[in-house]
DNA sequence: ATTCTCACA
DNA sequence: TGTGAGAA
């Protein structure tokens, strides 16, 4: 499912065509871009153009503007969530050490009793622990 | 017609 | 954040 979200990334509405869609005047896309809650590409005129995911992230905008949340605290917002992502990103990258291994080993012997109940549980093999 | 940047009686 | 100017 990732032509799905490369699709969904591509720059292809200029901002007139997003305004419409979200209801927001050049000045306020343009801000919040400058806030760096979106980053529209440009094109070959030096104009911005907006993705749906940019779209996506302004109507959020929108809705935590009308929730009462300032800027600061949108940034926060978004700045935890590129964190929280960066952190998942470490973990996967992060080689197995030993005590890894004899944790993943512990949990499948607990897990054994519940793996002969259900035939259509997942496929619980060593390798799909990526959690550790 | 649209969008860009920059400045502010 | 609005608005207008001058350019592309």
């Amino acid at each position: 499912m990732k032509e799905k979200e490369l699709r969904r990334s591509l720059s292809v509405f200029p901002i007139g065509t997003v305004m419409k869609l979200t209801d927001l005047t050049a000045r306020q896309i343009r801000y919040y871009e400058e806030q760096e809650l979106i980053r529209p590409q440009r094109n070959d005129g030096n104009r911005r153009m907006y993705s749906l995911n940019d779209i996506d992230v302004l109507l959020e905008i929108k809705d935590y503007l009308a929730e009462g949340i300032n800027m600061a605290g949108i940034k926060h917002i978004y700045d935890m969530q590129a964190q929280a992502q960066q952190k998942k990103q470490a973990d996967l990258d992060r080689p197995v050490t030993d005590n890894d291994v004899r944790r993943i080993f512990h949990d499948e012997l607990l897990q054994q009793g519940r793996l002969n109940s259900d035939e259509q549980g997942q496929p619980t093999l060593f390798h799909t622990h990526k959690r550790l």
